[in-house]
DNA sequence: CGACACGCTACAATATCCGTAGCAACCCGG
DNA sequence: CCGGGTTGCTACGGATATTGTAGCGTGTCG
């Protein structure tokens, strides 16, 4: 027993721990983004999510996904897989301008 | 001479090249939110950004700095230290409802 | 000149992440 | 019941990314 992960909610880059702080390195951490996004339109299986994620490590993933449940935004369905909560989907949404930024962006990119 | 920045434009975890996961994967490399989220209403010179940072190493806050002034998203001002371009500014538009979901979700955050 | 601020860098120690392999539990057809 | 497939998840050694401390060269001001 004993899941040996070893409390993660000393906020790293922070010594106010701000929510918006909290949030800020919980979002900043490798592949967090990714996982949001990839999640944002449809349940993954954890192997599904590896796949859509480029086949990143299922250890970096694992423990993505559980600070993600533990923060109330992602869940697992058994027999479905992962998928946002409500509250992982609002947070989903501020990002979906995002992809039209990215479009735009892409084009000053010519250098 | 001869910076040793090695051309990070790789994007890390994607094989597609998307500008999204171009995007992406810049902004969750440690402290960029945190720069973007910093700079979001002032300028602040590389030591006063520090210092908002909670002292964060000047190394990996110079090669954010370098990343995002190469992605167009942050200026140098001589004698005014680093701000946001108006390309930056935009980004930042959109992070800014994080702010009142990050006080919504600590709410939640009983646990 | 001396004291201070600036942007920025070197370098060793550490934390984080990656890649591969593989576990136990489950389902399903034979 | 057994073999072959899936699932979620973990171990572990090596590669990267990040940290912390110190300090450079430049400019500015008294």
């Amino acid at each position: 027993m004993a899941r040996q992960v070893p409390k993660r909610r000393n906020v790293r880059g922070s010594r106010t721990g701000r929510p918006i702080m909290l949030l800020l390195d919980l979002l900043s951490r490798r592949w967090t983004l990714r996982i949001l996004w990839e999640l944002r339109s449809e349940r993954l299986t954890s192997r599904a999510l590896r796949t859509a994620c480029d086949d990143a490590s299922p250890t970096i993933l694992q423990a993505r996904l559980t600070e993600l449940r533990e923060a109330g935004f992602v869940e697992l369905v058994p027999a479905e897989g992962y998928g946002l909560t409500p509250l992982g989907r609002e947070l989903c949404e501020t990002f979906l301008p995002l992809h039209r930024f990215a479009e735009r962006w892409r084009k000053r990119e010519g250098d």
